[in-house]
DNA sequence: TTGAAAGCGCTAACAG
DNA sequence: CTGTTAGCGCTTTCAA
């Protein structure tokens, strides 16, 4: 049977609320019985249940953090910064891969809320905005990664995304394109990006055309695929140059560019953003916009804990700067 | 106020103990009563707080994987996998990052004890076995993940090393490679796959000497440092074919090699382990050996899920295949 | 078919 | 300085 706090009560000869001001280091006590109980637990090899302390009023200590996916390098990458970041704090993380589905992130909303933890980390779209509604109404901490979105009151942490965009494209402009096509996805932080590369163009008075920006979901595959659907197109000029709005976008464009043989960046320049792994291992190395994950990782724990310790109303939106790594592709 | 069982019994006018049997869908009662209970619990909006069922006998429906790193390709896909195999069966997964480190490895076991997972899987390799010891002990249910070490009665899911370390070094012999550099890590896989790259020698006749294996921490960064070490010795044969103990070191080499105007695979051939997305990424492409991931995510939280419902004696071991993946390395 | 009540292991007044 | 006790929200036997 598992050792309980009785157990070492009874055995250290004291009561179990001196043995919980030990482990809580609360109260004040004769040092030779804290002594005692220390050594009673070590010996017993207790170790409290969480879920009774957690039921009687303290938290959790965990934090659910929703990604779209968890094997995308971007979201491991910043996922292990909020790992060690809420180690540091004494918390644990329960990750959830939500592939940007709707109902797949109100299931795990719900079933993080069953488990009562101590606050939300959301890096998924939700486009659905009902679930936030009933998160705010349900008062669970939360911050958002990565969705700026002004009309919502939830603090927020995030790259600029139209900076980024904007940088991206005035990199490509600078380097004489004109015929720029954009490869985005469906969520906030794009909607953002593709502000930046109209302004971008504007600021140039290069007019430009939304047949060139493109829409799909995260992936290598995806990437390939919306470059192949790009050089079919018949009504508009081939692009000399593509700004996907992540990495593995651009390695998909990268790879479906190079079997059809076109070279790079001679014949297309290509810019990613987020600065993986990826970017620095593909040859040509990925021109890409990098954010700064650690900072950002820290940023949004920080913000949550305070979010936790009450300071319910200062409600966050914090933008870090993005930056132009340029590499082989541009 | 948060809603609990105790509202909605209230408001459907019955017992908590018949709210309970709802939920649980155990126990039998008036369809009307049922029906009215459903609708008492949506209306509300009532979550069960699992703190307060984990706490009177049920599971916690939480797992817990401890990787060394989890923004390592490798591990955050398979991570990725075992967290869509355990939303299947209603669990949830909370990861933890150990560094390989001993101490956070123990650390992490104690608070994820303390919050009584209802099993742990460890892909970490604890060099300190005391942990394992004591986990046993407590009569957790465990499965490792690629830590296939027969004298420990734990269930085991992992790649057949032994024959991956072979195949990979058979791979480069029968290219005319004689003199081989492997870069390994301190890890139980690592060994066994050093046994497999003396046995290919064996079986050709070719002498092999430890000097020529070099040990390390799964890294890029380090991959290019060992690569530096390796080009710098001066009382062995300079290597013609590097065999990496993973993707990441074995791009350490190649952007190492490639500073230093060395051409592959002309110069060096190398070979890399996993399979991660960074080996089809590269160019040239990293010839690798790869692990059925998808298959191994599911067996594992299959046989996780055995020992959790009791069937405690049958540890199982169980060995996939490795395969061979040729790309432009080689 | 339904409900009363005794836990599950811990925290936090409150009393001594 | 230390112990008693009433919860926390739910499950589960046992009666009714």
């Amino acid at each position: 049977m598992k050792v309980t706090i009785y157990d070492v009560a009874k055995k250290a000869g004291v009561s179990i609320a001196t043995v919980s001001k030990v482990i809580n280091n609360t109260g004040n006590m004769r040092e030779t019985t804290r002594k005692k109980i220390i050594e009673t637990i070590e010996e017993m090899n207790y170790r409290p249940n969480q879920m009774a302390s957690a039921l009687s009023g303290k938290g959790t200590k965990t934090f659910g953090l929703l990604v779209p996916d968890i094997s995308n390098p971007f979201f491991s990458a910043i996922a292990r910064r909020i790992e060690d970041c809420a180690y540091e704090q004494g918390m644990t993380v329960i990750i959830c891969s939500t592939d940007e589905n709707a109902e797949k992130e109100k299931k795990y909303v719900d079933v993080l809320q069953g488990k009562q933890v101590d606050g939300l980390i959301l890096a998924s779209t939700f486009n659905d905005k009902g679930v936030f509604h009933e998160l705010i109404e349900g008062n669970i901490p939360l911050v958002m990664l990565a969705y700026d979105d002004s009309m919502l009151d939830i603090s927020n942490v995030s790259v600029d995304d139209f900076k980024g965009g904007y940088i991206a494209t005035s990199h490509l402009v600078t380097k004489g394109h004109h015929n720029i096509a954009m490869i985005a996805e469906n969520t906030q932080s794009s909607r953002l990006r593709i502000f930046g590369y109209h302004e971008a163009h504007a600021v140039q008075d290069i007019p430009t055309n939304d047949k060139y920006i493109f829409s799909t979901i995260a992936s290598i595959e995806n990437g390939k695929k919306c470059f192949e659907e790009i050089f079919q197109q018949t009504d508009i000029d081939r692009p000399t140059a593509i700004f996907a709005c992540n990495d593995l976008l651009a390695i998909g464009v990268i790879q479906g560019a190079t079997e059809k043989g076109i070279r790079i960046p001679e014949d297309l320049a290509v810019v990613g953003f987020d600065n993986t792994i990826l970017a620095s291992t593909t040859v040509p190395g990925l021109t890409t916009i990098s954010q700064p994950i650690n900072e950002m990782g820290k940023k949004i724990v920080d913000v949550l804990i305070e979010e936790i310790k009450g300071k319910k109303d200062v409600k966050k939106r914090i933008l870090f700067n993005p930056e132009l790594i340029v590499r082989g592709t541009t």
